[in-house]
DNA sequence: GAAGTCCAAGAAATCGATTTCGTCAAGGTC
DNA sequence: GACCTTGACGAAATCGATTTCTTGGACTTC
């Protein structure tokens, strides 16, 4: 790796102008040749780490995300990637896990790198965005919102919620279960409101124990139909309030011998690479990847510069 | 963010002994409890761009694949990550979209960003490994090897391709197409070619055009096995070279009418999140997330120092 | 033609850590 | 007691860029 020094030695100029050379400041064009000669030859790249020492910050954006394995979250990471690429930014891809302690610790990873912002989808309400927000860095929540003043971006769940509900309800079926993501999740939890709205509206039956709460994965899911299915009146139809969910439902059902065809099955959320869903099943699409280029512009514009106070842009699911 | 040197000041120490105090050095039990105090009080983080300015190293590896929305790759990235973590190290994510361009503007990235190493499933054989090899950070190739001499961890390919075919065969199909990745890719390749090898063997006959190249997503599958379907002659079970392609067949396959548990139906990789699996489709299941777990190894070694010559793991895929 | 303005470009400071080097005192050896 | 070793620790160099400061020359302006 050939540094600024180098190049400069060799057109016989100063490390100064070099920098200026790359950085588009006023330099005289036979010097400005010299300096793109040498770089070139000499396969000059500017080392990162010390131009983000100097500069504190740099090119690259951190994304926290609670899965990376869960569709849903890599094509919200494809929308924040392709947004970022364009603007010449990095995207580094974070694991959360909806550990509130590994969240802290990106963070502060995040912080400690001189990350131009951070998008996060928060595990927790407790996130603590005090450190990277004490240091000017930009963030963006996106999915979930927190207590914290900042830019957010979600999906209006409780209408999603209301729309799979409704469709459930407009297909004939009238005993609707809930499989819900883990308590305190505001996005899972505001598609639960919608269920529970509707159900009330309709003067719908909502018998103990159709309420459940599961983990947000397959097995979470599959476990929870697998109750249902085996309470003393199970339901015609269940919600789940989200893709992964849906998935193990889904499997509990034709595990059970019932017809997914007939069965209601309504997912806030796309069943991931299902192209043989069942006729049946209700999806409400989540629009992942336009969320994450919705994140990624409102970061890019704040690490621009843009001071406006808070915004919170909320966007539509529709039923697919 | 306080310095280290605000913390030496409180602590009544030089900033050399607080580094000291923080990497382990020789510094006495009185200085050392000022120092950590200091630092508590204060919030200390030592500031990562500088110390890897310094030590020309850091404790990021990053992890270079093709496409963050197939699960094969995610669950590999998985095994990368609960590795990279258990050592203390942070692990960057990039997408290479298997277009040799980004993959190079990435390796340049990992070099001037003084990354400690590269985990690369290399989206050509002409991954320009120089920059990154000649700076001395490690690399492990996985999933696909390189021209370079460096470590690589992998699968058995053929073997896979011949496990899946010879099941295929064994449930008594003769006319066995297949629909392999893109031409030029080392994992699909050897797959087709162990096709291959099972229908020489046993003088099966293979038709022109039962063989397909397509791309590496469900949407190439598809296209492929329309095609298929609409041969003269159709296929009566059909073999793709990797998971995505075999959502896309398994889809058309069904949209043509056709029952998928009568067509045969036979997959390098697992269908994900395909419990409705239809019983007659085979999988070969790929040990992705140990293909991580195995190549972060390796990359650990290396970064710790170990010298070796480059070794080449293969990992044995199971029948499904 | 003297004074003021402007601009290219080098010298040197800077970012915040780590690390080398040197100093000084304590302890050991003969 | 002279000499050597050892260990703690501060001063200063270092990593490689950016940026401020400074200088000297060209160009205006009256």
């Amino acid at each position: 790796m050939a540094t600024i020094y180098e190049v400069a030695a060799l057109a016989g100029v100063s490390p100064a102008t070099v920098s200026r050379v790359f950085n588009g400041n006023t330099v005289s064009p036979e010097k400005q040749r010299a300096v793109r000669e040498a770089a070139a030859k000499l396969a000059f790249t500017p080392n990162k780490t010390a131009r983000r020492l100097r500069k504190q910050s740099s090119e690259v954006i951190a994304l926290l995300i609670p899965d990376i394995e869960n569709p849903f979250f890599t094509a919200l990471a494809r929308g924040v990637e392709d947004r970022a690429q364009q603007a010449g930014f990095s995207v580094v891809l974070c694991n959360t896990d909806d550990d509130p302690g590994k969240e802290l610790r990106y963070l502060q990873i995040a912080a400690s790198e001189q990350m131009a912002g951070v998008i996060l989808a928060p595990a927790s309400d407790e996130a603590d965005l005090g450190a990277i927000a004490s240091l000017g860095s930009p963030v963006v929540a996106v999915d979930r919102t927190t207590p914290y003043p900042v830019d957010a971006v979600k999906v209006d769940n409780r209408a999603a919620g209301i729309a799979a509900t409704t469709a459930l309800f407009d297909a004939g079926h009238r005993r609707i279960a809930c499989i819900a993501g883990p308590v305190g999740i505001e996005s899972t939890e505001d598609r639960f409101l919608g269920w529970r709205q509707v159900m009330t509206t309709r003067r719908a039956a909502m018998p103990e124990g159709y309420l459940r709460h599961a983990n947000f994965r397959a097995d979470g899911g599959y476990a929870a139909m697998k109750d249902l299915l085996a309470l003393p009146e199970p339901p015609e139809a269940v919600l789940t309030t989200n893709n992964l969910m849906g998935v193990g439902a889904l499997q509990a059902v034709v595990e059970a011998g019932v017809d997914p065809s007939k069965f209601g099955l309504a997912v806030v959320g796309e069943l991931p690479f299902m192209f043989l869903t069942p006729p049946a099943v209700v999806q409400v699409r989540l629009p992942a990847r336009h969320l994450g280029t919705t994140a990624a512009t409102m970061l890019l514009e704040r690490i621009g510069g843009d001071a406006q106070p808070p915004r919170t842009v909320v966007l539509r699911a529709e039923l697919a």
